[in-house]
RNA sequence: GCUCGGAUGGUGGAAUGGUAGACACGCAAGACUUAAAAUCUUGUGACCAUAACGGUUGUGCGGGUUCAAGUCCCGCUCCGAGUACCA
């Protein structure tokens, strides 16, 4: 009989809808496990072979959990709103949210076919108003909230009005924007837009004047991990700093918790360095400067060591301090320079490696020394870092040194022996000397003792610093979450919780207005009424009670941001998520996903996940308990090689003997690197008539690795390879290709022995068109085979090997092929190690012996070390560490008898040369090493 | 620049410090076939050698530890990923 797998996958995914046979509830008797994988954004291209990597490992993780009896939960969704759909629709009119739903349609079509154990009935997407409810529920609840690094947690914002009201802003120790400093008094005095104001200073969500990273081209302010190297992510485009006033999610007061909650999980070193990176903790002082006409203010620095070797200060372009600090004799050069820098966008910043700047006119004093120090300006220094001034010590920083040379400025060593004449001394270590009562310490020791002495002496204090920045949360977009807010008088107000969601309006555009407001601005109903908590037409707004809504929307990690609760309770219209089902499913077990993640949604998701912790509505501190990066599948381009001027093309290992241009090819009319050429003459009109050069009658394509990308033409559909040979073969050559966590090309040239292997298993199930499989007992040979195998994929599935497995797969059906086993105890629990990787085929098989359940709930098989005993073992035995031939000896041979029969054997006279041996090492059954 | 990975046959890749190259692709030879495909069997790191046995060498480069190193340590080279005027 043969194997029929486009019958048998189709037969089995309808029988698993039918049977409901991955649907999950809650269930107290079992213990629960959660794999998830990251949710994918519905493109327009569909899926390629790369995007199912993931979603293939965590299956048969979820498969294998199952069948060791948890409780798993293995839901999917999508990640709807996004950037593509609305340019699409700018381009087309054609509205996202239909765009969408074809996207979504296709995604579902091709994910069906692979046949993954997802429990779609708990389907989430972003762009769904019962979904996206919770996301502006989250919104208003961080709105309302504000952070307090005592309690180190999120508080509701009312404490804090309580606390204004008793004893002003005196002895905070809250998260802020700004340190403010009131009694109660001045605050009972405040206006209730004054109040309102100083609220935000505070709250988790927050309205507040940043420089944001504005990208002209897409019409909207990005993130920044949503920028590289000053392009956006999406598309390419420059991005420019600006200040504007923008949502923010005040991340960083999270900053020290998102470090430690690193401690807690399994996650690659790789990844976790790549967070605390990102998060940048870096412990110094803060100082406090004089000047001479009466400002002060503070810079950051971790080398307080090098206080003494200040030579000129330096504040950035965007500093307040700018102003204050120009005397009128530079004001007009300052001015130029900060028009100049204005201009340049981030990226010719960065380019721009020369040192520019200008002197402000005013002089800093030394704390210590009481010199008089210059301000300079320069672009070089941040102002979203510290404070935004420096104190330079170009002797020790390569950049103050840099500026020092450029502009003359002096450069006083202090670290003895340290040469300074070509370039500054960075490293952190030598003894200090110029340096006053820091003199012969060594740097290390030097450090916390400067910082003491400021403290003792009032200059400033400890301090730690963040890299990581408050995250903005507005978007000039129409495709994403609105925001669940309208102004009053120009202060922001929450919509009522019970009126949620606020749904996305209709708009006649997806542009920005002529007025350069966001899409919203085109909405026709797009106003609150306050008296009757309806949207109603923007013309209303004249009325008393009915005020304008937010224009902008929630950016993309919204979202995705919380959905991983959502999953455990999805249909709950009266929670987020409920208290039951949150306490069951905890948090996720397995996170399966890309590391393009690190910094952008798994800092945001477990930012989010904290703050719902604080409320109580998420059990756990961190989201994701372990967390696996699945490679990158890059794809495998095919070049022919065109003649030049003519329209014949040579093959591969020919070309070198002509003038050639390579031209991609589509790696679908190309089988091993050999060219269809009628396949090729169909695929562009402009080859029709194209003429070839063949070595071995065959035409060789050239190939290289790339991104897998449309223009390239190296695009591999899972849809074909399933139609060709079927889910179960995509899948084992999925995770046959190698390890999960690499990043490799596509490459179909080795699928065929995977679909081999899955015929051999076929037809170790048959005698011709009879099934043949017994009753009885197992051989010993049989038991081993299988015994073995089971040992190898139980701990290859615990370490995600599930490359080797597929090889243990292939050696345990040809053991059994050679045995002729056809023993159904033996063949029933070889179909339940498997039906992980290949679900379809070891169902069909588990039927056909006789089962009447699915294999899905049949239980992992325990292996037994009994069965795996061998009664001998070879040994290698090697001279001088080099392994010369082989011995078997019985299990049970003592060290003494296995010596005696190594130095007796004929083949050891020889390496022996007559000698006797100095030593003899035995490691059993492994190795005899001869010492000679 | 910094951080983290990686380098093994023609190819993808296996190897708790203990017979390097499992498994698969490809290739070669053979069987079946009028033929091809499919399938099955055998061989396959390189070099030397043979009637046959066999030997030498070999995991990016140079050292070291060890009876024994792809694996551990030190110093490089190259490749990949992340990140960066972060004071």
């Amino acid at each position: 009989m043969d194997y029929n797998f486009r019958e048998i996958e189709k037969k089995w995914q309808q029988y698993w809808i039918d049977h409901q046979t991955y649907k999950v509830t809650e269930d107290a008797s079992k213990q629960k496990y959660y794999v998830l994988d990251m949710f994918p954004y519905p493109s327009g291209a569909g899926l390629h072979v790369g995007h199912p990597l993931g979603y293939i490992a965590s299956d048969i993780f979820s498969r294998y959990k199952r069948s060791q009896g948890f409780n798993v939960l293995h839901p999917m969704g999508y990640d709807a709103y996004g950037l593509p759909a609305e340019q699409y629709a700018i381009q087309t009119g054609q509205h996202p949210a239909i765009t969408t739903r074809n996207n979504i349609a296709r995604y579902r079509e091709q994910l069906d076919k692979i046949g993954f154990s997802f429990d779609w009935s708990r389907e989430v997407q972003t762009c769904d108003p019962a979904y996206y409810k919770w996301t502006q529920w989250a919104f208003i609840k961080m709105f309302h909230s504000y952070y307090c690094y005592d309690a180190q947690q999120a508080r509701p914002i009312d404490e804090l009005v309580d606390v204004f009201s008793r004893e002003g802003s005196g002895r905070l120790n809250v998260a802020c924007t700004e340190e403010l400093n009131f009694s109660a008094e001045e605050w009972k005095a405040k206006s209730e837009v004054e109040k309102q104001q100083t609220l935000m200073n505070y709250r988790i969500a927050y309205l507040g004047d940043t420089m944001v990273n504005w990208c002209a081209a897409l019409g909207t302010v990005l993130a920044n991990d949503e920028v590289s190297e000053g392009l956006s992510i999406r598309g390419g485009y420059p991005v420019e700093q600006k200040k504007m006033r923008q949502w923010c999610l005040r991340v960083s007061a999270y900053a020290q918790r998102l470090l430690d909650g690193l401690d807690a999980v399994e996650w690659t070193d790789s990844l976790k360095e790549t967070q605390r990176n990102w998060i940048g903790r870096s412990i110094g002082a803060e100082m406090q400067f004089k000047t001479q006409n009466g400002v002060s203010f503070d810079i950051f620095t971790t080398r307080a060591d090098t206080i003494f070797g200040v030579t000129f200060m330096v504040l950035a372009p965007e500093s307040e301090l700018v102003q204050a600090l120009t005397t009128g004799a530079q004001r007009a050069e300052v001015e130029a320079y900060l028009e100049k820098t204005k201009k340049k966008t981030e990226r010719e910043r960065i380019a721009d490696k020369s040192v520019s700047g200008v002197f402000s006119g005013s002089y800093a004093i030394h704390p210590f020394t009481s010199e008089q120090i210059p301000i300079w300006i320069s672009d070089y220094v941040l102002a979203g870092y510290g404070t935004g001034a420096i104190m330079a010590v170009p002797a020790h920083d390569s950049r103050d040194y840099a500026f020092a040379r450029h502009f003359n400025l002096s450069i006083i060593p202090l670290i003895e022996g340290c040469d300074v004449s070509e370039e500054s001394f960075d490293a952190k270590e030598g003894i200090m000397v110029n340096s006053g009562f820091l003199n012969g310490l060594t740097v290390k020791e030097a450090i916390p003792r400067a910082i003491d002495k400021i403290e003792d002496l009032g200059f400033g204090r400890r301090k730690v610093n963040y890299r990581l920045r408050d995250a903005i949360f507005s978007r000039q977009r129409y495709w994403g979450e609105p925001f669940p807010v309208y102004y009053k008088e120009g202060i922001p107000h929450t919509l009522p919780i019970d009126r949620l969601p606020l749904e996305l309006p209709e708009v006649s555009k997806f542009l920005p207005t002529e007025t350069g407001e966001p899409p919203l601005g085109h909405a026709m109903n797009w106003a609150w009424d306050e008296e009757n908590e309806t949207v109603v037409s923007t013309s209303l707004i004249d009325r008393k009670t009915v005020f304008p809504l937010e224009l902008n929307t929630m950016p993309g990690f919204a979202g995705s941001s919380a959905y991983y609760l959502r999953y455990m309770d999805p249909h709950n219209d009266r929670g987020l998520v409920s208290e039951k089902a949150d306490q069951y499913w905890r948090n996720v077990d397995l996170y399966v996903g890309g590391t393009e993640h690190a910094t952008g949604h798994l800092i945001y998701s477990r930012f989010w996940n904290k703050f719902l912790h604080d409320l109580g509505v998420s059990a756990e501190e961190e989201p994701f308990k372990k967390l696996v990066n699945q490679g990158m599948i890059q794809g495998r381009s095919n070049f022919v090689y065109r003649i030049k001027n003519t329209n014949t093309f040579v093959s591969l290992n020919l070309k070198d003997q002509y003038d050639v241009t390579p031209i991609h090819v589509d790696v679908n009319i190309v089988s091993n690197d050999v060219l269809d050429m009628e396949a090729f003459k169909k695929w562009n009109p402009e080859y029709k008539t194209a003429e070839f050069i063949l070595e071995d009658g065959k035409y060789l394509c050239g190939w290289a690795v790339e991104k897998m990308s449309k223009s390239m033409f190296n695009v591999v559909n899972p849809d074909d390879i399933v139609e060709k040979y079927g889910a179960d073969t995509l899948r084992l050559y999925e995770m046959f290709l190698g390890p999960l966590e690499q990043s490799k090309p596509w490459d179909t040239n080795g699928i065929d022995g995977v679909h081999r292997f899955l015929r051999r298993l076929w037809n170790l199930f048959f005698d011709g068109d009879r099934l043949s499989v017994s009753d009885g007992e197992a051989s010993k040979d049989e038991l081993k085979s299988l015994h073995k195998l089971i040992k190898k994929v139980t701990s290859d599935i615990e370490t995600f090997s599930f490359n080797t497995s597929v090889s243990a797969f292939m050696i345990c059906a040809n053991e059994l092929t050679q045995l002729k086993c056809g023993n159904r105890s033996v063949l029933s629990d070889l179909l339940v190690c498997i039906a992980p990787f290949a679900p379809h085929i070891a169902e069909e098989l588990w039927h056909l012996i006789g089962n009447q359940t699915s294999v899905c709930d049949a239980k992992w098989p325990a292996y037994n070390e009994e069965y795996l005993k061998e009664a001998s073992f070879p040994y290698a035995i090697s001279f001088n560490g080099k392994s010369r031939y082989v011995l078997e000896f019985p299990a049970e041979a003592t060290q003494q008898e296995i010596e005696m029969a190594v130095l007796s054997h004929p083949n050891s006279a020889k390496w022996l040369d007559g000698k006797t041996p100095k030593k003899v090492i035995i490691v059993p059954k492994k190795i005899v090493n001869v010492v000679v």
